[in-house]
DNA sequence: CGTGTGACTAGGA
DNA sequence: ATCCTAGCCACAC
């Protein structure tokens, strides 16, 4: 039980450090790992993560900022009423203002700060 | 070791 | 604007 996965690791460091309110796209993650077209991957570890709790998976959607993977969470629309929790706003499935305002990318938050 | 699958994305029609 | 196709890589069987 250890970084046998870096790769998941790396998404679950990454996905820890997604501020409330805010929300990142799987390809952005991708993309700081340095396999942007291995987005897929994401979705896949974060499968994995369903066992860790300070993955605020919740927190991560696609980069049309609908909520894809609110059909692996144990509710119904759980994903959406952790979103709204921390005052993202979300109709029909998908997060308003996303790429405009709720939008946290990894690649620039992590690296300029 | 080969095949299939997936919480995706970008590009073309 | 929408719909379809290909690529991508890790993991399960």
């Amino acid at each position: 039980m250890s970084q046998q996965n870096d790769f998941y690791e790396k998404v679950y460091g990454i996905v820890k450090k997604i501020p409330e309110g805010r929300a990142t796209s799987y390809g952005a993650i991708a993309k700081y790992l340095g396999a942007a077209r291995s987005s897929r991957m994401v979705g896949y570890a974060m499968n994995a993560a369903h066992d860790i709790i300070d993955v605020p998976a919740h927190r991560v959607v696609n980069r049309n900022g609908v909520l894809t993977g609110k059909h692996h969470f144990p509710g119904k629309n759980l994903m959406q009423q952790l979103l709204e929790s921390e005052g993202v706003e979300v109709e029909d499935d998908q997060i308003k203002e996303f790429k405009t305002k709720v939008f946290w990318d990894p690649m620039i938050e992590l690296n300029l700060d």
